[in-house]
Order: C-alpha cells, then structure tokens, then sequence
DNA sequence: TAACTGACCGACCGATCGGTCTTATTTCTT
DNA sequence: AAGAAATAAGACCGATCGGTCGGTCAGTTA
C-alpha cells in the first residue's frame, strides 16, 4: 500500500522541481530565491526545507530533474529512430524541437544557461553540471560513432569534432532566438541547416537524410 | 591644464570597471554585489556610487568597457588583415586567441556569460546586450559578405547562416574550455577546425586559408 | 584667502537573502 | 485509541543586498 504521506511528499516536490526548473532558466539557478520559489507556488519557505535542507541541496535536485526532463523529451524521441546518421541527426532536430515547442522552458534552455553561469564557479553544482555536460556530449560522440560503424558515415570522420559542432551549433540556436532582433530568420531553422549541410557532407547515402 | 580630481576619478572609473568586467565574468553580471567589488579593489561601497548612481548604471557602464575591450583586443587586429576571407577566419581566430591569450578574463568570455543571463530578463540591460550582440553578428556577417563580393567565397553563399555558425563555434569554445573534462582535446582547436573547414569548403582559391 | 567642485568615506536604512527553531496538522502503524 | 513519522506553517536569526546621508579632504577658480 501507499504511504499517503509520502505520496503527498512526492508531489508537492516534483511541483516544486517543476517550478524551479523553470525560474531557474530565468532568474538563473543562483538567482533562484528559496523565498520567491515559495511565493509562486503558495508554499512557506520552511516548507522547502522539509524536503532539501539546503539552497544547494535544491539546485542539485533541480539540476537532477533538469536532466530527466531532457532525457524524456529530447534523448528518447530520438533513439526510436534506427542506428545511425538518422538518429543522430534526429536528436539534433529534437532538441531544436524542444527549445521552440510548447513544453519549452520559459528562459530557454536549463542546462545552456546553468554551464554559462556556473562555468566559473567551483563547487558541487558546477561539477554535477560539467559532469551533465560531459554526458550530453558523450552521447553526441556516441551517435556520430555509430553512424560511422553502421557506414552512414565516411570513416575518416572525427566523431568528436562532430559533436562539438552540433552541440555548438544547437546552444547558439536557443541563445539567438531569445536574445536577437526578431525579423532575424528563425535561428532554430540556421542551426537545422547547420548541422544538416555539415552531416551531408559526410554521409555516403544522401537519402539517409531529409533533402531541406 | 589637466584637472587633477578629474583625472584621479578618471584612473579609478577605470580601475573599477576592469575590476567589474572581471568580476561579472565569474560571479554574473547581476551577481557582481557592490560591496565586493568596493572591497576587492579597497574602496568604499559608497566611493563606487560617487560615479554610477545605480548598480544598473554600473553594469551598463561595465558592458561598454568591455565592448571597448573586445574592439581592441579582438577586432582592430583582424582588420588589419587584407579585406576578405582572410580578414573573416582573423575575426575568429582572434577570437579564440583573446579568450585563451594573457589577457582573457578569469570567467571566460564576459558577452557570451552576460547574453544567457539577461536572454530572459527584460530591461535596459539586456536591451543593451542584445544590442551589443547584433552588432557583432552584423561584423560577421558583412565580413562575410565582404569576402564574397571580393571574390573570396563562393556566389551563393549565405552570409547570415556562415556569421551564425562562425558564432556559434566560437562561443562553444570558451565554454568547453572552462566546462569539459580536461583530458579533452583543446576545444580551440576544435573551433578553429571547424571554421577552417567551412570556409576552405566555400572558399575558391585554397591558398588564401591556412592549410592546417 | 575664500568659495567652490569632485572624489571619497563611515554610518546607516529597509529589504531580502539563506537558514533555524518551535509548533500544528495529517497520516500511517500498532 | 495512542504514538510515531512526515508535511507543513510562522516567527525569527544574522548576514548581506542596493542605496542614502552627512560630511571630509584635495584640488581649482576667483
């Protein structure tokens, strides 16, 4: 049987989550104020404390759910394509499509804007956000290895270097369609462009990718 | 005959600002607190408001320090290079130089920090940044234009869609530099490479781009 | 010398920060 | 029915936040 009680616990602190999550793309995950998390969600700022005896404590725990939520809907979708350059182009576009869609978050991306603001910040957070980061970035790596066993790929390519584009390539996108002027083209569409163009050149089937 | 007060407000305005420039890099330009930086740089808090009567009016001044900063120290060398691609690839390469260089900042790069920041938090300072952000997209992409009505770049090139990319690769760099595990291979190296590519792939005549 | 200006300081303000304490309510266990 | 466990609330703490105030002192001008 359930224990109530902790079933209420449960969540109360995923609404919570939910909620830091989202201010902390905003006000950044340092911004984030213990007694205005509270405000917007009709709860006492001791409350918080019931269930994480510290700021950093909440940060961590955001950061945690931060990378469950990308894992649902950006990492999943993809890997339900088949192995190779269409998955991997496919986690490209569904990160793209997570930025603009309508479960996007409202300050952009959680995890672009916590790497910026905690690059120089030595600690517990900055070191579980580098270790997040290394992980996104291993599993770009991952992808673009698979591909080019499965020989979507030519076999000279560097599977690091690839990641690093698109991930660049995916971070800018977010960035410049908040911060620049609007009648700007949609950043979203330049970085799709980006990567395709660049994993083309690459791929030994061009029917392996969609052709705009 | 030379003021002496103004000259003596002058050399600390200075002072202050390149202390706050700094500091802004690691801790955020919202996180910079008044109270630190009067102290790291010995003054009292209230010496700071004798110049700036606001810390708004601080950060503002701030980010048009560092614009200065980057004009000098990042785009007055490229220009110096003959109009064209190579003109271009200097813009990024000197880029790269100042965020690795003896001069960099100690929390990476002060623009790329300060746009994921303020991208969601409406007011005059981020209407500056984002003012400061296009006009440094508007330089790469004119170079970029340049290079191709010089002849340097192919035709049908897109001079909006090599700026974003030239962007985007850059501003990975400094972020992956303070972030990624070490043991990873210069993420410098990366971004230069990845340019390099992009434009040797558009670029008509070889000779005019490194080889390596 | 007198009047004035700009740079700068120390004391202080209300507000908010993260965090602690005590207490009340709800829910499961026995 | 009684107690244990967990969630919450409210009052409160010291520290720090941005910002104001009156005033000192060095240098300029008349």
């Amino acid at each position: 049987m359930v224990d109530g009680r902790l079933a209420r616990g449960e969540r109360t602190r995923t609404a919570v989550l939910d909620a830091a999550v989202a201010l902390a793309t905003e006000a950044g995950l340092d911004g984030l104020s213990l007694g205005q998390l509270a405000e917007r969600l009709g709860v006492s700022k001791s409350g918080l404390f019931a269930h994480w005896r510290s700021k950093e404590e909440l940060q961590l725990a955001a950061i945690e759910h931060a990378r469950a939520q990308w894992t649902v809907q950006v990492v999943s979708p993809a890997l339900a394509k088949p192995r190779g350059v269409r998955r991997l182009f496919a986690l490209h576009e569904s990160r793209l499509a997570f930025y603009s869609g309508p479960r996007a978050l409202p300050g952009g991306c959680f995890f672009a804007n916590a790497e910026f603001e905690y690059s120089a910040r030595p600690g517990p957070v900055r070191d579980r956000i580098a270790v997040a980061f290394g992980e996104w970035l291993g599993l770009l790596e991952r992808l673009t290895a698979e591909a080019i066993t499965e020989g979507d790929l030519r076999a000279d390519t560097d599977p690091h270097q690839v990641a690093y584009e698109i991930e660049a390539l995916g971070m800018a996108a977010v960035l410049q369609a908040r911060l620049a002027p609007a009648p700007n083209p949609d950043p979203y569409h330049r970085a799709r462009r980006a990567v395709l163009d660049r994993l083309r050149a690459l791929c030994a089937d061009p029917d392996l990718l969609p052709e705009e």
